[in-house]
DNA sequence: ACGATAAGCAAGTCGGCACTTGCATGTCTA
DNA sequence: TAGACATGCAAGTGCCGACTTGCTTATCGT
């Protein structure tokens, strides 16, 4: 479950997919490519941006939807919060006196 | 930066070994091998410990002190607070009301 | 000083992951 | 319906990471 979370994020063209559509969400794998290659300066093939996508959504990150022939794809943070307070138990620091 | 932060929590044995530093902090390398063999189920040499630890030092999430032929390691939760709120713009739920 | 203990270093093996290539499927437009 | 467009599936390649094995260094106790 959060092992699936951990490894997506494990690699940076995910986590720029992510910071994408984070950015503007709902967006197609056409759509992601463009603008992974020409804001982010990513030269990657069409099916390795699809694979990515698939990873991103058995982790749960991104969520889909399909309308004709386009399928949208929606960032979901839901389990980004609770990954991340695992090791936080105690509250954030609140300021030094 | 953060790629090695991502990247050393991707394992899973390293979450473990960072679950154990959070409920006791300051453990040797010995300490932490004989915990994660017993309370953990895991049987891993003391040397891919060793890696692990040295891959959690560089990623700055563990920060190490030696004493004499012991080497004590100490959880270091910073850099968690950092990427988590990559993707979470908000603030994190305060309560339910 | 000697042996035992705690840790470090280096090379080698093995599996998984990212990426590519090629083809197939489904959908809109003219 | 034909062709262009958006996506899906599958097999193959190359590299990085996790783990092991063997040896070495350093510190403490007796």
């Amino acid at each position: 479950m959060a092992d699936d979370v951990f490894k997506a994020l494990a690699d940076p063209t995910r986590r720029t997919i992510l910071d994408e559509l984070s950015e503007r969400n709902g967006q197609t794998l056409f759509e992601i490519c463009a603008r992974l290659t020409t804001r982010h300066g990513l030269g990657l093939s069409r099916q390795a941006i699809s694979q990515h996508l698939a990873v991103l959504e058995a982790a749960g990150l991104v969520r889909t939807r399909r309308e004709g022939r386009y399928k949208f794809h929606d960032l979901n943070t839901e389990p980004l919060e609770q990954i991340a307070t695992r090791w936080l138990r105690r509250d954030p620091p609140p300021e030094a006196p």
